[in-house]
DNA sequence: TTGTAAGCGTTATCAG
DNA sequence: CTGATAACGCTTACAA
């Protein structure tokens, strides 16, 4: 490894200056600054990282926390947000937890904040409020934090206007009987466990759009299901067994996994997409569009909200939050958590072409 | 930050006695450790990575650089690792890079193979030569090299031997006119680029097949297609207008994507799969079991490779190659790069269900 | 059995 | 303008 020293010395120059100078500091003569690139050049320097974070606290890099991986969403989020950091100069690496809660905290305190000059979190299971007692004060950017009084600055996706949106879609081409798929039943007692709260949002979305048109979503036509391809295709071929099809001209499912799994057990009974019934996913997987029918969704702008939590982010890193009684004034309403929502866009495709 | 200082002093120890007794050594009075484990337990500390691999050149975390990032197969490689990993004892870091070669190497430099004590890479267009220069000494397994004299350790995936499978199972199910859609035309004079490997083994997997059978794969019957979703659709549906449909009633694709993309251009056209044409893939998506018609692949047994890799990495991590004089005599051959090819499973799905 | 002290490679302070 | 020097938090001889 090549270190500051061996610059400097190639340099002839103190370690103090190669660091002064590689850093961009103005104050040197045209000459020591070549000496100093050139000689860093030739030997393939690079600075240590984890020495800079030791001493300096900043290193450029900032940590993205994914959770509940065998999704592509957050990866998709990831692969965004690693974009958007490049074009701004920062680095990102990406820690994902398969593991229990426990380890999802542990991974997160011991690897991903240590390395990192901020975070940008997509949780699972674990609350804000656990996070922040393991985290501590670094700046971090919470992805899908819908709780009422939140901890820290986040990016939500636009989880109601988008079933909104999706819900008016299937209305305008002719649906009047629409259920949704994949709503959980809020566990009680238990700390939310990831998607109640998109299901809210979502839920609360379709009960909107249905309204506007002077319809109603009664319970009956909310149908439980986890967001995954099995669960969906089994939800959808017992829909179909329990002749509940014909009693269904609509189906918003609360994301593309979940469509394309009712696409396909809507296929395993014979009821024709969109014919029979109309399918409407969210979130705007690749793999929507290659489906047989392709699937209509709620594309959301990964590249926006990417760049809303960068945003966020860099914003906390560069004015960290005046804690206690720093410039009391308007710090207050400077560290209140900030929430940004993501753009989307309806993608209209077969499973909906009714008209 | 609480740090080891802050244990010793809550313990009424030193520093030094702080670090062993966490890190399990096994020489103190039993007061002392008891003492120490508190003190740590009730400040929640942890220890600094950045530090510890400063001073110790070690920190129990593992690097996962995975290229290319926009499909999910390296996800759910980094996935699997990271669950293996766990099991291990060790962390894992993810670096996706989605920008130019140079950029690649620049981050796999600067950040990854910093915070780690090895590092797993899954290349795109970085050829092995270029990343030793860069990345050094630090142990690393390399996934899908092919090269004729591996500089790493490598393990990759059944490449020839799905391909004979899956060719042997569309032959099994009737097929006589059998071609091959995403193979690349090699790039002369530069390097590769990422999947002409995969394609010369794959391809090489379905001659040997062919031949068995006392069948030839002329070259009319290699066509080439990058390997996503839209340009198979498109490749499919030029089959289709040129009438080489008629032509052909087993399609092998070179992965996935390439397979689902085919079966929508197919569908665009009115071909029915697999009455006109058998369809297999490679790769194991998950997608591909909820498609309409659901579709047969050569599923990659992802724990197992990541099981391999971490095998081989851990053991160069443990023994690092004595390097130079030392140790000369059996060195070379404990220094020489260990290939490992990963299981999979043929799917049989619906795509090639002919009997 | 425990503590002292010297770094790992970097940055920041302060002289010169 | 440039160079010592002292940390950052940790590990590890070596001394006590």
């Amino acid at each position: 490894m090549v270190t500051l020293r061996d610059v400097a010395t190639r340099a002839g120059v103190s370690a103090s200056t190669v660091s002064y100078v590689l850093r961009g500091d103005a104050r040197f003569q045209p000459d020591t600054v070549a000496r100093v690139r050139r000689a860093a050049e030739e030997l393939g320097y690079a600075a240590n990282l984890s020495a800079r974070i030791l001493k300096a606290g900043r290193n450029g890099v900032i940590g993205v926390a994914v959770y509940g991986l065998s999704i592509c969403q957050p990866m998709r989020l990831a692969a965004a947000l690693t974009r958007e950091a490049g074009e701004r100069g920062l680095n990102t690496i990406v820690q994902q937890t398969v593991n229990s809660r426990e380890g999802e905290l542990r991974s997160l305190e011991q690897v991903t904040s240590q390395f990192c000059d901020g975070l940008i979190f997509s949780p699972s299971s674990v609350s804000p409020a656990e996070i922040k007692a393991h985290v501590g004060t670094k700046p971090m950017v919470w992805c899908e934090d819908f709780a009422a009084e939140p901890l820290f600055d986040a990016v939500v996706t636009p989880s109601f206007e988008g079933a909104q949106v999706a819900v008016r879609h299937l209305l305008d081409v002719g649906c009047r009987r629409i259920a949704v798929l994949g709503a959980n039943p809020p566990k009680s007692g238990l700390a939310d466990s990831g998607n109640t709260a998109f299901c809210d949002r979502r839920l609360a979305g379709c009960g909107s759009a249905l309204a506007e048109a002077g319809f109603s979503l009664p319970s009956t036509s909310i149908i439980p299901c986890p967001w995954d391809y099995e669960a969906a295709r089994l939800a959808a071929r017992r829909l179909a067994d329990a002749r509940l099809d014909t009693a269904i001209d609509g189906l918003f499912c609360m994301n593309d996994a979940v469509a394309m799994g009712a696409v396909r057990g809507f296929a395993d009974r014979g009821i024709r997409v969109p014919e029979d019934v109309a399918i409407i996913g969210f979130d705007g997987i690749a793999e929507t569009a290659y489906t047989v029918p392709s699937i209509s969704t709620i594309a959301i702008d990964y590249d926006d909200y990417a760049r809303k939590a960068l945003d966020l982010l860099v914003e906390r890193i560069d004015h960290p939050a005046a804690a206690g009684a720093v410039g009391a004034t308007d710090s207050a309403e400077r560290d209140a958590p900030r929430r940004l929502v993501a753009d989307f866009t309806l993608m209209r495709r077969e499973s909906t072409a009714r008209r």
